[in-house]
DNA sequence: CGCGACCGTCGAACCGGTTCGATGAATCAG
DNA sequence: CTGATTCATCGAACCGGTTCGACGGTCGCG
């Protein structure tokens, strides 16, 4: 494999000039230029990756750590880690995918060693044990996801609480009195994901507000026992009549249980989930759903976590937490109510 | 941040008296090592990567290439990464994820510029333009599917030949006579997914070898598309009694199509797919089905990479391509025939 | 014609590890 | 008591880039 010292002398010069030639930094002559890179073509030279990160301080790498628990649904994590690999690439990094469960250590691992320039993390928890490391770290870092302390951080997150409002007042609107909303599994709660509880609240509290009555619960993450919960839910509260769902593999279970039980969307129930579009299509949802706009984030935070790399200015600049707002696509599930 | 020179200062040695210390590839004394371990603790020594890399020409980071296609099932590749990314933790190895369109020019842009020690790819296409780079590369190389030309690299898979005929063999011994297989689209085909042919032609030639009517399709990847085909199928074959399934998209999709339709599995329709145990839990989907084991592929094949990236001898040993053989795991989704 | 300015190139140092050969002290046998 | 052997440690070189300061040649100007 061919090294710059190669291509040197292949064109007759010393290594910084064929430095200076490849990169640009220096003044150097038409004819020069022209030699060193007919050389590294001809040589088929590519600098090499560790000898670079070692004289430049950049290794043009991204960490992305991304945990996957057995009781959160993992199809809808791929579409955050794709925005954030295509969002990096564009924009000339490479990124490293660090799936290990003990996230503390492989944050401190990429970090101490240099080998990424920054880092995005995802499963973001209310009092995160991964954040005093990361703005201890040399690396700037984003978070996808919004922590109870954003200090030092830059944060993207969709606005849960104002998506809690626009579900229950979109159904107040309709003329709705009595509603249910199922949130994530209570383990997610516990393990500090605050979306769950942001958005319920506020939900909580807008129908208090409004005097609608809200039951709010926790759900499940597979089958059957998804399945079960939402037969439970409609024999429990007959005189409910809209859902709202902040839980993936509800979501994704409610068409057949609706039609087990012939309940017919939005004529006896009206519906809204809180999912991708890309989801719904994965999954074929029908239902009117708030946009949580996963590649958007993710690309988003990279955009910023890049800013902050490559430019000395931006880094002094200060953090910034930004909310997505709720987007609510119609798909039509929601209509003013019947009781059923 | 530490360097070995300033743990070697404070500890009051040379700098590759700290690196033997540390590495214990030559004798240190009790007393100095000692020394040089509470330095290390102290400044909380971590090694440079970049450094490390240059020196040892290791980087102890594997690349890994997948791609996401509009019609692919997204979900289901998820599990073979997740397989990868924790073995190759297990074995002490990071994960660069790449997913960029032209795999060729990412190929060479990681292994060229030595930013991995390894590198295993996924989507393997029959002709694969990749292959050539990776069989060129001074890196390791391991394919999570089967190509045309196996020749210097690790190859694993499921056997889809077999997967076909066991699907075929079991629906023929319970005395079904006509069957509906549905692959993946048409597309995959086109860019080369040779699996899909490989389970068909493999499924056709013995449907024909016992007799038994076969209708191959190939299916669609996304609603409302698969509903569509899936209706359009059962009423164009009224006679087929049994469903052949090598489509994630359409074994999702499946329950809800059966469920409006008023049809019994297995009562009125025998049904057998092809993926994980994993994807079944995750779409809750009641099928028996061929186990396709993806989690158990991507640790395969990172474990020979590694076996490779770390031992001379085991990079001499001739290469090696592994089918998983299929296991069909009987969920009750299938008896003998009853015309619907 | 001589001086300073400017331009292009070179040599050397540096980034932070690892590793080889040499060195000096301690140990042992003769 | 000496010479060979062993052991722990050190210094220097190396991996492959980048970058800084210096240097020699050309040019324009006075």
């Amino acid at each position: 494999m061919a090294t710059i010292g190669d291509v040197a002398r292949e064109a007759g010069v010393s290594r910084s000039t064929a430095s200076y030639a490849l990169s640009g930094k220096r003044p150097i002559s038409e004819e020069v230029r022209r030699r060193v890179l007919a050389a590294a073509e001809a040589l088929a030279y590519t600098p090499n990756a560790g000898a670079r990160a070692l004289a430049t301080a950049q290794t043009k790498v991204l960490g992305l750590l991304a945990q996957f628990h057995e009781d959160e649904f993992a199809p809808a994590m791929l579409q955050y880690i794709l925005g954030v690999t295509n969002t990096a690439r564009d924009l000339g990094y490479d990124t490293l995918l660090v799936t290990e469960a003990d996230g503390v250590r492989a944050l401190r691992r990429i970090t101490d060693s240099r080998m990424v320039d920054g880092v995005v993390l995802m499963n973001i928890a209310q009092d995160d044990a991964r954040l005093p490391i990361l703005r201890a770290a040399p690396q700037p870092g984003a978070l996808v996801g919004l922590p109870g302390d954003c200090a030092g951080l830059d944060v993207f997150d969709l606005d849960f609480e104002e998506a809690g409002r626009v579900m229950v007042d979109h159904l107040h609107r309709l003329g709705h009195r009595e509603l249910i909303l199922i949130s994530q599994p209570e383990h997610v709660v516990e393990r500090g994901g605050a979306y769950v509880w942001r958005l319920r609240d506020a939900a909580l509290e807008r129908a208090r507000q409004l005097g609608l009555t809200l039951h709010a619960v926790y759900g499940e993450s597979r089958q059957p026992a998804v399945g079960r919960l939402l037969n439970d839910l409609l024999d429990a509260y007959p005189a409910a009549t809209g859902l709202l769902i902040n839980n993936e593999a509800v979501a994704a279970a409610l068409p057949s249980v609706a039609h087990e039980r012939g309940l017919r969307v939005p004529e006896d129930l009206s519906v809204i989930g809180r999912y991708s579009a890309d989801f719904a299509a994965t999954f074929s949802l029908p239902y009117s759903h708030i946009e949580s706009a996963p590649d958007r984030l993710g690309s988003m935070a990279v955009r910023q976590l890049v800013r902050r790399v490559e430019s000395t200015a931006a880094r002094k600049e200060p953090f910034v937490v930004r909310f997505i707002s709720p987007e609510l696509t119609d798909r039509g599930s929601t209509a003013p109510p019947h009781s059923r």
